[in-house]
DNA sequence: GTTGGGGCCGTCA
DNA sequence: CTGACGGCCCCAA
């Protein structure tokens, strides 16, 4: 299992409404290896089974591009989980996933 | 509040 | 094996 399946299998976990940063999930597989998550979720060989789209940055904003094309697609999907955005951006507040580290054990 | 620079981890060429 | 890149994050001016 590399760190890259990791994120696969972290993100995949996510429900549907709710979204989680890339600090979040590094700090779950590792200590600070956003770097990597977000080099993993660039490969993305499987979007429909990897949701990007519900993976945002701290600010909760979404990234540029996405393996979708881009982040106009993600928003809408968002929007249609029940994820209100505005400006690109997410309430972390209220969509926060709580990570549980049991997920890739 | 905004901008700039440094540093972490992993993969690909 | 070494070098470079990335959808980032945090801290300091």
């Amino acid at each position: 299992m590399t760190f890259t399946e990791q994120v696969y299998h972290v993100v995949s976990q996510i429900p549907s409404g709710k979204v989680s940063t890339y600090g979040q999930i590094a700090e779950v597989l590792g200590n600070s290896a956003y770097r990597a998550v977000g080099n993993a979720l660039h490969n993305n060989p499987s979007p429909d089974k990897t949701p990007c789209h519900r993976v945002v940055n701290s600010q909760g904003g979404l990234a540029k591009k996405f393996a979708f094309g881009s982040s106009d697609a993600q928003r809408a999907l968002l929007e249609q989980e029940g994820v209100k955005v505005s400006d690109n951006k997410v309430d972390l507040n209220k969509y926060l996933w709580q990570i549980d580290v049991k997920i890739f054990k």
